[in-house]
DNA sequence: TTTTAAATAT
DNA sequence: GATATTTAAA
């Protein structure tokens, strides 16, 4: 009997263990993760990044004090510190859904490729979902309504081709409607034609991006053309990566003007005009986010970040913190950790924004340095936009409701 | 139908 | 260039 009762203690006992080791191991994961975000606000929140890693640290000890062989095992106490190691790609597609980004490579001349595989390889993976707007996933610079492209810029139903080529070439994506064939797909907007699209990793720009509206053949518009309206076309999160990237350079929103901005983006095609139009969206999602409360403890972490002045929404900010080594935005996270920079280095030293631009400064400089200021303070409250969709733990489906 | 991104007008 | 308004995608 006794015998019985030791060996089922023990059991017991070893399953506690086994239990205790992987609440341990998920703590520190959730832990590690909370440092990611922390980590955006590094500048502000030193002794908080600070006690987080501490306390990884020390549960990592203690796990492998305890367990060792189970622990190091599966997640190896070795690892220690990690920062922002490793994490997760392999996690990463698992959770994430709401990014439905198809495709995304691109291919720019400079900074892209190698971070965006690095970051996301999920997209692949998952991509039904996604109804917000897709050009936020997308890859491409731009694409062109297929019916009606009066325009200039890009070459009609383009493709990709133009993008690739000249490495800025059009970027935007195209609003479309797949539907072409009147079948109607309910419409997952990714649900693009993926194999062309999800395949080509190079290249592409598979039309699938923005969901789903224009038309195919529908053409309400096309009377005869010409100066009706312009196609609208999405801004792919390329462009905009090229956009934050050009007023990042220039010192921030404020002090950015369309045409500066369109000239550094160095993207062809794009005109004042949209890049104005771009920008006043943006300053109007950087400014007062959400003026009313901060409940008590907003249960949501944020889905957007400003740094440096900039916003940048989660799906983005994994691109482009990855992507762009000079930039400085760090990293966004989204409740889940999905967009975790992969690689993002840690530590951006946060010089002031310097213009590498040759351009003549004006007055607008010296407001810069201003708005530098402020921006600090305003990142904090301003930048961070909450969640309309709650669910924090589940989450990560609709992360965000603005896009760019 | 509503929301909102993009285009256009002021 | 900034802001307001309109249009159309989602």
């Amino acid at each position: 009997m006794i015998a019985e009762i030791h060996s089922h203690n023990t059991t017991t006992t070893t399953n506690a263990e086994e239990e205790k080791t992987q609440r341990c191991q998920e703590y520190i994961e959730a832990l590690e993760e909370e440092r990611r975000k922390i980590q955006v606000f590094q500048r502000e929140l030193p002794l908080c990044l600070e006690l987080v890693t501490q306390a990884i640290e020390s549960c990592k000890q203690k796990l492998c004090g305890t367990s060792t062989e189970n622990f190091q095992e599966q997640s190896g106490c070795s690892e220690q510190t990690s920062s922002e190691i490793p994490v997760l790609e392999e996690f990463m597609p698992i959770k994430r859904n709401s990014s439905c980004s198809d495709n995304d490579e691109d291919e720019d001349e400079d900074d892209d490729e190698q971070s965006e595989k690095t970051t996301i390889d999920h997209d692949k993976s998952i991509d039904k979902s996604c109804k917000k707007s897709d050009w936020l996933k997308s890859v491409q610079l731009w694409n062109q309504t297929p019916d009606l492209l009066p325009r200039e810029e890009s070459p009609r139903k383009l493709s990709v081709i133009e993008v690739k080529r000249n490495g800025n070439g059009g970027a935007f994506h195209p609003f479309k409607k797949e539907k072409s064939g009147g079948t109607s797909t309910t419409n997952s907007p990714c649900s693009v034609p993926a194999a062309a699209a999800v395949a080509t990793s190079s290249s592409t720009e598979t039309a699938g991006g923005c969901s789903g509206g224009g038309g195919g053949g529908g053409n309400k518009e096309d009377k005869e053309g010409q100066s009706q309206r312009k196609a609208r076309r999405c801004w792919s999160p390329e462009l905009h990566r090229r956009f934050l990237n050009a007023l990042q350079q220039l010192g921030g929103s404020h002090v950015a003007t369309p045409k500066q901005i369109r000239e550094l983006m160095k993207v062809d095609g794009l005109t004042n005009d949209e890049v104005k139009s771009h920008l006043q969206k943006y300053r109007l999602h950087t400014r007062r986010p959400t003026p009313s409360i901060h409940n008590d403890n907003n249960p949501q972490p944020p889905q957007f970040v400003v740094v440096g002045g900039i916003w940048v929404p989660p799906p983005e900010y994994a691109a482009v913190a990855t992507t762009s080594p000079g930039e400085e935005i760090s990293s966004v996270p989204a409740p889940t950790s999905i967009y975790a920079p992969i690689a993002a280095p840690p530590p951006p030293p946060p010089p002031p924004p310097v213009p590498q631009t040759a351009k003549s400064r004006t007055p607008r400089q010296q407001y810069k340095q201003m708005d530098s200021d402020e921006r600090a303070s305003r990142s904090r409250d301003t930048g961070v936009r909450c969640n309309s969709s709650a669910t924090s733990s589940s989450a990560h489906t609709s992360t965000a409701s603005l896009a760019f």
